[in-house]
Parts: structure tokens; C-alpha cells; sequence
RNA sequence: GGACAGGUAGCUCAGUUGGUAGAGCACUGGACUGAAAAUCCAGGUGUCGCCGGUUCAACCCCGGCCCUGUCCA
């Protein structure tokens, strides 16, 4: 049992502070489309500056899906949000319109185009307890365990990947079979699906630039506060929501750890690793059409079409 | 002006009883299937402040100079 690949759907996407909203409400409008956000933060209400969420005026004047769709101390996951965005697609088209999604959450543009295994939901107490056996008996310990009952696992796991490992784990221990047997969706490309997948491009050095000055803007717009107010809720923000970039720093920021100047260089710094490994999945994806941002302003849209 | 400490990678710093140097972070590339804005892996990028001396050989020892910090005048 899998999520299947999705069919003739259009994905705009690239790295964080590539302009994809703006272009994204232009291309809905000009082709009668409707939003689903491919953004694993945006989920989250109330996570509004730091995730650069569509603004009112573009969310009035195209429909956008999948935003604002979990509370901050929810946990979410990859399958629930495939699950959600093939539900989203099926009522958009029952409306007659197309779909386009708009985000740069690699991970869940991968599974929305190669589809996703459904496997076992996350055990948080399995896992608590297998993190505890690697810090005892270190990381290798538990890849020694991963290779008895799932060989071609282990072996494509790094050692001390412990993460993807319990992972592994977990699935043999909730199903019987090893994980090995049930990921098979990634490898293989799919044919003739009709899905369109566009990467904004920007060069490294121009991309840079947009994301400190974009940093600066969210600092600017009040990002400080935002956090603080979330932080003074009942609930803090979960596992998920709590790593964002620009929020985990704000948040050690606002406990003292660093001084506001440092804290903003930080995110900077932070937005521009995650930038580099966005980049690197879209490199991996033969499904991706580059499209200069220089050309793509200078000269509108339609080649998009 | 004097005393002391220091000047080694983009940054913070180790180190060499004399044989031209290495960690963390940054940076670059890669991986990624129910945490993914997370997580994991690989790669060393260098006038060892400057000038001279000793030596087969100086980043290290000696002399002078420059710079930074602290203290004393």
C-alpha cells in the first residue's frame, strides 16, 4: 500500500527566498488555478513572518490550500500532508479547476511525484527509547541491529544516520517486514504522469543577497514579537514547528542564549544552508525545469504556461 | 614610556623538546520515504604578523620592528 504518484498537476518550487509566492498567485490567476502550499512550516498557524506566508491581498485573490492547517504544538508528518494534498486535488478539480502547488518542501514535492509507502505512523515511545540505546551504546549499536532484520537498509544507511535508522527500526517492529521492502517509490520514475515541476533559479550570490535582506524585513515586521507570543501559550511549540528557521534561533534568543545581532546573522546563516540543501534535491530530481528568475522578470510569465 | 599576554585557515583556537601544521564552526558537494526549515555524510581552503640572524632545516630558537589586549607610569 502506497500514496500514488499524483497526475497532471504543475509544482513551482526552488529555494527559500526565490520569489515562488508572488510568481505562484500570478501563474493561478492567469490559468484559473488554485494554491496548495508545499511548505511543511506554513502548516502552522500563527507562524506567520518567519515562514513568509502569502500575504491577505494574495490569498484573497487566489484560493491557497494547506496553509494554516495544525496548531504550533502539533506534531505533523510527510504522509499526513500527502494524504491532505490528494484530497485537495480531487476538490479542486471537482470544482473544474487545475492545481498548482506552490512551496519549497522538497521531501513532500518528492512524495507528491514519486508517491509515498504507508507505513506505521511514528511511535514517539519506541523512538524515545531507541535514542536512549544509542547514547548508551552508541550509534553503531543500533545500525548492527538495523542490519539483522533489514540488511539493504542498513546498508544504505550511514552508521551513524540515527535518525532514519530508528526509523527502519520502527517499521520492522510495527509491521514484521523490513522497510527495505516497502520503499520502493523513489527510485523508480514514473511515466506519463503530466506533472510539471518548475525550480525558480536565482545565482548563489543574488539568492544570498534576497535572503538577508528578506531576514532583515522579517526582523523588521515584527518576528521577535511573534515568537514571544507563541512561546506564551499553554503549550510550546512542538518537535516540528520549534526547529523552523527563525524561530528555533529567536526562541534561544528570547532564553538568553544570544544577543539580537547575532540572532539575526544566525538566521541568515541558517536560510542560506537551508537554501544550498534545497538545491540539492531539486539537482537530484530529473523532474525539474530550471527557469532563470532574471528572465522569468524580465520577460512574464507565459513561458510558464 | 615600562611590564606582561597574545598575533597560526573566513572565524574561535590547538600544536610543533627545530623536519613547512589541525580541530570546531563557516564554506562547497552529496544523501534523504510518517520529525524534513529537521537529520546524516564527505572535502582543509594557510606568506603560522614583518624583517634579519643561527641551523642541513625555523611556524618553533635569537635580535629588532609592527599590531592587539591588560596592567603600571
Amino acid at each position: 500500500m502506497s500514496f500514488p504518484p499524483i497526475q497532471n498537476c504543475r509544482f513551482l518550487t526552488g529555494p527559500t527566498g526565490a520569489g515562488k509566492t508572488g510568481i505562484g498567485v500570478e501563474l493561478a490567476q492567469k490559468s484559473d488555478a488554485e494554491i496548495i502550499s508545499m511548505d511543511s512550516m506554513a502548516l502552522y498557524r500563527g507562524m506567520d513572518i518567519g515562514t513568509a506566508k502569502p500575504t491577505a491581498i494574495e490569498r484573497a485573490a487566489v484560493p491557497h490550500h494547506l496553509l494554516d492547517v495544525i496548531e504550533p504544538d502539533e506534531q505533523y508528518s510527510v504522509a499526513q500532508y500527502i494524504a491532505a494534498a490528494h484530497e485537495k486535488v480531487e476538490e479542486i478539480r471537482r470544482r473544474g479547476r487545475s492545481v498548482l502547488f506552490v512551496g519549497g518542501t522538497p521531501l513532500y514535492l518528492k512524495g507528491l511525484l514519486r508517491g509515498l509507502f504507508k507505513g506505521p505512523p511514528a511511535d514517539p515511545a519506541f523512538r524515545n527509547a531507541l535514542e536512549a540505546d544509542a547514547a548508551e551504546h552508541g550509534p553503531d549499536w543500533l545500525h548492527a541491529r538495523l542490519a539483522q532484520v533489514d540488511p539493504p537498509s542498513a546498508e544504505r544507511l550511514h552508521p551513524n544516520d540515527t535518525r532514519r535508522i530508528i526509523r527502519a527500526l520502527e517499521v520492522y517492529e510495527k509491521t514484521g517486514e523490513p522497510m527495505s521492502d516497502w520503499q520502493q517509490q523513489f527510485n523508480k520514475l514514473p511515466e506519463e504522469t503530466g506533472n510539471r515541476v518548475y525550480v525558480l533559479d536565482w545565482p548563489r550570490h543574488e539568492l544570498n543577497d534576497r535572503i538577508d535582506r528578506r531576514v532583515d524585513a522579517m526582523f523588521a515586521a515584527g518576528l521577535v514579537e511573534e515568537v514571544r507570543g507563541l512561546m506564551a501559550r499553554d503549550r510550546s511549540l512542538s518537535k516540528t514547528a520549534g526547529q523552523a528557521v527563525g524561530y528555533r534561533e529567536v526562541i534561544e534568543h528570547l532564553e538568553g542564549v544570544r544577543n539580537l545581532d547575532e540572532t539575526i546573522a544566525l538566521v541568515k546563516q541558517h536560510t542560506r544552508q537551508l537554501a544550498k540543501r534545497q538545491g540539492t534535491w531539486f539537482r537530484s530530481l530529473p523532474e525539474s525545469r530550471y527557469v532563470a528568475m532574471g528572465g522569468l522578470l524580465a520577460s512574464g510569465i507565459d513561458q510558464l504556461q
